[in-house]
DNA sequence: ACAATATTCAACCAAAAGGTTTAATGTATT
DNA sequence: AATACATTAAACCTTTTGGTTGAATATTGT
C-alpha cells in the first residue's frame, strides 16, 4: 500500500535527512550523497525507497539524475495520521468521561 | 529514536489494525489476536514493537495482559509530520513563485 | 580516442522483520 | 493434584534492510 511505503520511507533517519536536503532545492545523486558518511551506493538505495514511496522524483538529463521532492504522499500520510490522532483523542477522552460518569454514579448510589 | 520507533510501528498494516482494535477499548492479547489469520505468537511480537514505540501499554493481572493505547507518541509523530509538511509546502510553493518571477523577468528583458 | 564523471548493477554480508512450530512458565479452575 | 488457559520463550525459516566492494554503463570533457 502507498501508506505503508511512505511510512517505511520516513522511518529511517538517513532518508529523512535526504528529504531535508531536498527541501533546499533539487540536487543530483552525488550532491545529495556528499554529506553522508556512507557509500554512494547506500544512498542510491535509500533514494530508490524514497522513489517507491513517491516522495522523491527523478529527472534524468545525460549522466545526471536530478532529484526533487513530491509532496503528495507526505500530504496523504499527514492526513491519515492526523485523522487517526483525532479519533484516538475522541475515543480516549470519551472513555475517560465515561469512567468519571460511572464513578459519579457509583458514589451517588453509595450515598443513598 | 522515538520517532523512528513510532514510524516503524505504524508502517505495518497488521499493527495499524491492532491499534484500531484498541480504540474500541482495552483488550487482552488473546482478544486482540482473535480476528487475525496469523499465529498468536506473531501478534505477540507485533505488540512488542508497538510497546517499544510506546503506542501500547500493558497492565498485567494474573495470567491476563490488558493492552491499551497511549496517545503521546502518535501526537508527537503527527506534530513532526505536520511540521514537515508545512515546511515542504512553503518551500515548494516558494520555489514555484521564484521560477514564475524569473520567467516574468526574462520575458520583460526579451521585450526590451 | 581517452580519461574522467555520474550512476546503477551484482554479489555479498549481517542484522532485523514477519512468520512458523514446539516448548516453557505462570495462573485459574475443577 | 490435574487440567485448562494466557502468554512468552526459543529455535528456526525466508525476505527485507542497510551496508559494503567491485564491475558495468553511459555521458561528458580533453
Amino acid at each position: 500500500m502507498q501508506l505503508d511505503n511512505t511510512l517505511i520511507a520516513l522511518a529511517d533517519p538517513t532518508r529523512r535527512a535526504i528529504l531535508e536536503r531536498l527541501t533546499q532545492g533539487a540536487a543530483k545523486v552525488t550532491e545529495v550523497a556528499a554529506p553522508f558518511p556512507i557509500s554512494l551506493n547506500a544512498i542510491s538505495k535509500h533514494i530508490r525507497i524514497l522513489e517507491r514511496a513517491g516522495l522523491v522524483q527523478r529527472r534524468i538529463s545525460g549522466r545526471d539524475h536530478m532529484l526533487s521532492l513530491n509532496q503528495q504522499p507526505l500530504d496523504e500520510t499527514a492526513a491519515w495520521i492526523e485523522q487517526t490522532r483525532a479519533f484516538w483523542t475522541s475515543r480516549l477522552d470519551g472513555l475517560e468521561a465515561l469512567l468519571k460518569a460511572e464513578d459519579a454514579l457509583t458514589k451517588a448510589k453509595g450515598k443513598k
